[in-house]
DNA sequence: TAGTCAATAGTTGTCCTACAACTAGTCTTA
DNA sequence: TAAGACTAGTTGTAGGACAACTATTGACTA
């Protein structure tokens, strides 16, 4: 098994891997919607697994609204077609997320410096003082073309130089696996907000409208890692959002 | 203990019983933030369930961002504050949601008829045919303030006659729960909106700017119950959403 | 004295076996 | 035909055991 978590040596629990593997094998159109998937006396066995950690694999997949569990009858795919894996509750970097969209990703950068914190950034970053930190301007690409601008503040007074280099122009979530510190949380603000500050370029749009998500990540230990602030083009990408009970 | 299931008839599972009143424990802050709450064998013995029940009921506090389970060292309170239990990642009807916030909720209507289902109601809602649907169009009120205007369709092809002209006036999840057919998911989808077309009265936004929580709720069964476009003005609410991985 | 390491008690992760509760059929019977 | 009993299969819960991990304590070392 190839999960996410074994590529950057963190050591997945084993439910882990195996909700990671299922949901690929869902994913991966193994079973129609609505199909019934192998029980879990079944599934333990080929996964040489106990049945407890199947089922907490499978409720974790229930969680993520991609299966839904019927007392005495069986595991079931839900019929959300794509959209669902994609969706806001899923951590994921906007390049893994347009990837997965299906198309390719890019970043363009106009700003990446090194400045004191501000006010607000002390405030969500938790920081002591005016801790400097790593601030970016980028406009996000989907096919090369801008579909959001983003504003990010990055908590760099536990990171090693070079990975602070390396951010300044790669992906800060790669650059944030190699020293294993990958956010695994975030909470997340929506606003609509009509501005004329916002963006850059002749692809901003002209009546000023966007889709903030204003967030805040956060490592394992609870610690804020990036603050970020990014204005979403209305119509150039849709907001899914699932939500339980 | 008095779980809402409970409340509705609905015979709900150990395990969400278990799962309900630690959460409710943990918001009447029964435990500080950060602090550590008792261990699964404890709650095991207290509750009176297996260990199994009460960490699964655990895993389902983890994944709404409540709490953090640390293997070998405990089960921690979460210090997100208030904002997470209120998130959009929770499928709460408006009043439930605005008497969390402390506000008295409210409702002004202003059309609730029964009409034949539109196109986009018709895919929506997954109706064979211009099936007739229950319109309704409300000022949602807290503290008698009108924060946002929604705009709702509901799927009445199986609910009993008396049902229907109930909502017509009351909540309409209170009388999808007299049937035992309360919403337990819902796919929403979030915009970004101008339009002078949306709102009305004297509280409306002078920009015309909203943003659009346009969401399907479903069944227990998968079957689409209600179609809703709920229009809320900026700044009079807030929106959070807890990403996980 | 300060720092390192081993031991230890406590906690979560996984395993095993068993049975209860529930579902969706099949078959029987009135 | 329709209602009801029966049954095989599946998920939910129980209890006990051990593995894996964490945090603290205390002994030992430089």
């Amino acid at each position: 098994m190839n999960t996410p978590a074994d590529q950057f040596g963190g050591r997945a629990s084993l439910t882990r891997q195996i909700s990671d593997d299922i949901r690929r094998r869902i994913l991966a159109k193994e079973w129609a919607p609505g199909e019934k998937i192998h029980s879990e006396s079944e599934l333990s066995t080929t996964y040489k697994v106990s049945r407890v950690t199947v089922r907490t694999a499978l409720k974790t997949l229930e969680y993520q609204g991609l299966v839904d569990i019927r007392h005495g009858s069986g595991t079931y795919v839900n019929n959300f077609g794509r959209s669902i894996p994609t969706g806001l509750n899923e951590l994921r970097s906007m390049s893994e997320t347009i990837s997965e969209l299906g198309y390719e990703p890019g970043m363009e950068y106009k700003v990446a410096t090194i400045r004191p914190a501000t006010e607000t950034e002390i405030d969500k970053l938790r920081l002591d003082n005016a801790d400097p930190v790593l601030y970016l301007e980028r406009a996000v690409l989907a096919d090369g073309k801008a579909v959001a601008f983003s504003y990010d503040t990055i908590n760099i007074s536990s990171l090693p130089e070079e990975v602070v280099e390396e951010m300044k122009q790669g992906s800060v979530f790669a650059s944030l696996d190699t020293i294993n510190s990958r956010p695994i949380r975030a909470l997340a603000e929506v606003d609509a907000v009509i501005s004329k500050e916002i963006g850059w370029g002749d692809e901003r749009p002209a009546n000023d409208l966007f889709l903030l998500l204003q967030q805040v990540h956060y490592a394992g230990d609870g610690e804020p890692l990036m603050y970020s602030k990014t204005y979403f083009m209305e119509g150039r990408f849709q907001f899914l959002i699932l939500r339980t009970r």
